[in-house]
Parts: structure tokens; C-alpha cells; sequence
DNA sequence: TTAGTAATGTTATATTATTGCAATAGGAGA
DNA sequence: TCTCCTATTGCAATAATATAACATTACTAA
């Protein structure tokens, strides 16, 4: 089983103060238009997926929290990332055990991962751009599918290249 | 999260002691072409797996191995596990953390699960015949492929019916 | 036979996740 | 404003899933 690892132990870099900034405005306007409510918790969570840009366990997210100030107990995670999962600011990645934000929140969508066994870098898109046909599975099986998980592991472009030399 | 319940809490039924023979001697008989070993433990899990017919966990799993008379430590049954996904017997069905007996091993095939929140019932289609195509996936990406996870979880056909009553 | 490897036995512990209940906060209506 | 209601948070305990580490046994092949 792969394990999560930290943004330190990633090749990946990338600035995301910016864009987590306007991330977690844009998840703001949306509570306030569903009238849900965005915690000063909910937010932070939130935040830390942002800032880590890849898939984190919820318990390197406790530790966050702890560092922040926060109530530190796994419920406070658990519930956070339930919530943001629910109202789709991020995703599960069942694979790993870990929460990713979603990178393009606001429009319903069946996210499918792909999680780089090297560098662990965790790319999101969409099912229907990528070759997916669900309601071929529905039709053909008469199964009413409410959920998906779709997730492939390998190697990104970059670690490929890396791994040819 | 959803749980794992036994074939005591499933509506679905199914005679499967015969399967379960031919299923269990088929093995037999690959293990000796592959030149691998097909121990009682490992004979013993496929057997728990193909009786029950659905996903079950790696820790009742291990109660019935209590109840053959075998060991029963965590480690038995997660490397009679190991055996039997990496070698194409059962498959980890991740959104469920629980195990399933491969319903066509022997050919290569990326499996897709369909996972009935009401009855538990897991059925297992072939990737190609059920409307995805990776390779688009990772000619758009650039991502090499090597495994992934296909599962959808909504209603079964059948207790789809019922639910309309 | 003996050295090497694969499999098993066993203990301990790591990691992930939930339950249950008390305390608090925030909003809707009297 | 007060009061009730509900959602959220705090917290302790524990459940459920999974692995590490190392000793022992069994099988295999030179």
C-alpha cells in the first residue's frame, strides 16, 4: 500500500499561496450562495489541502490544525473534510486513504485521479474528458450508479521521463 | 463510510458451494503453471471469499480462519491477501477496504466493481467492456498507467425495484 | 547435507476512522 | 430580548484496518 507522503518528500514544487488564496474566496461566495456554512475550521482544512496540493492524510491534517491553534482530535478532521467532500471543495482518493481539494469546485463532476507512485502527485480530471463512459456501465448492467471512484496509479510525465535515464 | 456486512445481512442469494470447488481446483491448477505455491492458508482465504460472494474484510476473515483452526493473526490473512490479488485470485476493492474473489481470473483484465449500498452486493466487469478507455486517458495525460480503481456504488438492479414499491 | 529462500507464527504497534456525549454558538420566531 | 432549536465544536474513548519486525519452520535446489 503506497503512503502519503509530505510536500517535502515531493519533486513537485509549486508556488500556491495565490492561487489557494482565491481558492478559498471562491469556496467563501459559494457557502454563502448555498447558505452552508464556511467555519473558521471548515476554512482551514480546506486551506491545508490547498497549500499541500496533493493527497494528505487526516491526520497529517490534525497536525496542521495543532500548529495552527486548532482542536486537534481526528473528529475535527473527519468532520471538516466530510463536509468539504459533501459539498464537493474536495474529494476522497480512496487509494491512498487521503483528501486532495478539488480542483475545480463548482461544477458537479465525477473527478477521476491520477496518483503518481513516485512523486505522489495527485492529478484530477474530469470523467468525461478522459475516456469514460458510465452510463454505458449503467445501461448495460442496469446498476443505477450514484458514486464513482476512478483512480489510476503509475507515473506522471516527469517521473517517466526521469525514470528512462 | 459504508460498512461491510456478512452474507447474513445480504438480500442476495446464492448457492456457491459447487462454484467455490470448481473455482478453488481451477486455481489449483494455475498455481501449478505458475509455479506458485497455493498453501492451505492461501487455499483456505480464497475459499472464505469465494463462499461468502461479496466483499468482506481482511478481520472476518480472519474468524473464520479462527474457526477452521487456523492461525489468526492480522498478518495471515493480509498475506494470503497479497497472494491472491498480486496474482489475480481477489482484488481489494478500496472504497470498502474488504476483499473480493476475482469472478474471472486468468486473464489479464482491470476490473470494475459495481457496489450496492443496500444489499452489498459487488459485481465485477471487465474495464473494456463496460465503457472506459484508459488509453485515452494517459495519451491526453501523459500518464503512464500501471493499475487502477474503477468502482461505482449506487443501487443494484434489484433493489432498485424495491425501492420503487 | 546444507545453505538459501519462501512461508508461517507471533507480538507489538501504526494508521485510519467512528461513537457518544457534553458544551457552545448562532439563527428563527415569540 | 428571550427562548428554543439546530448545527457545530470539544473531547475521551475505542473501533477498524494494516504493517513492522523478528523468530521459526518448511521447502528446494545445489
Amino acid at each position: 500500500m503506497p503512503k502519503v507522503k509530505t510536500a517535502a518528500n515531493s519533486k513537485q514544487k509549486h508556488d500556491n499561496t495565490s492561487c489557494s488564496k482565491s481558492a478559498l474566496q471562491a469556496a467563501e461566495k459559494r457557502c454563502i450562495n448555498k447558505n452552508i456554512k464556511f467555519t473558521p475550521i471548515r476554512r482551514k482544512v480546506l486551506e491545508i489541502l490547498l497549500q499541500e496540493h496533493r493527497a494528505i492524510g487526516a491526520y497529517a491534517i490534525l497536525e496542521h490544525l495543532r500548529e495552527a491553534g486548532f482542536s486537534s482530535q481526528p473528529p475535527v478532521a473527519y468532520r471538516a473534510l466530510d463536509f468539504l467532500v459533501e459539498h464537493g471543495f474536495a474529494h476522497k482518493v480512496e487509494r491512498l486513504n487521503a483528501f486532495v481539494a478539488c480542483t475545480h469546485p463548482g461544477s458537479e463532476h465525477t473527478p477521476a485521479f491520477m496518483i503518481c507512485r513516485q512523486c505522489d502527485a495527485v492529478a484530477e480530471t474530469e470523467t468525461k474528458s478522459s475516456g469514460f463512459d458510465l452510463s454505458k456501465m449503467e445501461k448495460s448492467s442496469g446498476f443505477k450508479i450514484e458514486q464513482t471512484v476512478i483512480e489510476a496509479e503509475g507515473l506522471c510525465n516527469s517521473c517517466a521521463e526521469i525514470e528512462k535515464l
